[in-house]
DNA sequence: TAGATTGTTAATCGATTAACAATC
DNA sequence: TAGATTGTTAATCGATTAACAATC
């Protein structure tokens, strides 16, 4: 199994692939088809066995794929069987949010620290974890081998806060900020810009308005 | 302008040259060329031209682009100069969180109403929006011309709210539940999975911790 | 065995990059 | 005018889809 030269266009459909299989797993069904599968997920069968055959062969001719099987590799291939701590920086409601994701832990995601600048929140605890105040972060990286960092903190802060995680061993950011961050390469960043994604949003409603006012027009 | 036939790759880089504009803007910077602008956002000039001459021609030769100019140009192609209603369906964290973002309404986005089936939370108000009970959601959507709903609720009632959202004249879905909707073409949905982007990150370090295993080994 | 469905190669389609004439 | 930089065409690259032999 050779990962090397997987376009990210495949891996953000892998999570996509997990869900399904979870919810067929739930509903107790065992095999299923690239046929079927690429109907329930408004994709093409095709693209659903060259995507899976990036990492192996997991179905049998004849047959399709073992769900539970599947499910359970692309698992691993995400690298859920492992667990990763996990600190949340930026207590606010966005870091609250992501705290109290219950199935964080479930794929094996824990939750090791909250940080904050506001004083009121120290101590308060959100699943088990107290709130700490940012003074206490560094050192708290430095002794807890924290592997992913989450930036819910405005992006004024966002760039030195990354930039000192870094430095003391953090390997994955997974940032909400507004900004880019620069961070070497062999360090994993995955932005989400809400902002960004809400203007798409935004874009494809204005688009729409605009096609139905030509077709008005003819 | 026609902007029909313009691939979503395009229109997820538009957000990102409008919050770099916008930061060059800030930063009193008049004029910026292709490739200035390449240099700083770490893609090719050929790509910025190409991307704006989509949707016409902003610059001048010999001079480039006046930022302040192609920052309004592409807000407008955003959509960003017209207003849109918009309503939270989940006053969680992450609804609460969304309902305090404060640029919402700099971009044209009004925060009408807030629901939520929590009765403690009835009448608490969020930036001066009260959060309103459930119950009252499809008769507050027909009276009030909502075009976009924030979906921020368990999967298990996002489909079945999402369908009678959309009956009553809501026109987006910016989608936060674990769940695809399946609505009519003609309904604009755009999907925030955030557990997706997790596994995203999580897959990029277990294919590096792999990488630096094989190294290690050659 | 016959039917079903994969894994994989080849064909197509689309997006990105390079190149350069047009022009400010 | 000379230099700079766009807008746009052509070339390349990569991703998706189609097709089918292999095989369960």
């Amino acid at each position: 199994m050779d990962n090397r030269g997987i376009s990210q266009a495949v891996i953000r459909r892998l999570p996509r692939y997990y869900r399904y299989l979870g919810e067929l797993l739930e509903n107790g069904v065992e095999r299923i088809s690239s046929n079927d599968l690429s109907k329930r997920m408004k994709v093409t069968a095709s693209q659903i066995r060259q995507d899976l055959n990036n990492f192996g062969g997991f179905g049998q001719q004849g047959y399709g794929y073992n769900v539970k099987y599947l499910y359970t590799e692309i698992g691993k291939i995400l690298g859920l069987e492992e667990d990763h701590k996990i600190i949340i920086i930026g207590a606010g409601n966005l870091g609250q949010a992501l705290a109290n994701y219950a199935a964080f832990e479930k794929r094996g995601f824990i939750l090791t620290g909250i940080f904050d600048v506001n004083p009121r929140l120290e101590g308060v605890a959100i699943r088990g974890v107290p709130i700490r105040m940012m003074d206490e972060l560094k050192s708290f990286v430095q002794k807890n081998d924290v592997e992913i960092a989450v930036l819910t903190i405005p992006k004024e802060k966002a760039i030195e806060v990354a930039n000192m995680l870094v430095e003391n061993g953090v390997r994955a950011i997974w940032n909400f900020a507004h900004t880019d961050l620069n961070l070497p390469d062999n360090i994993i960043v995955e932005n989400v810009h809400l902002s960004e994604s809400l203007m798409q949003l935004s874009y494809n409603i204005s688009r729409y308005n605009e096609d139905q006012r030509k077709k008005g027009k003819n």
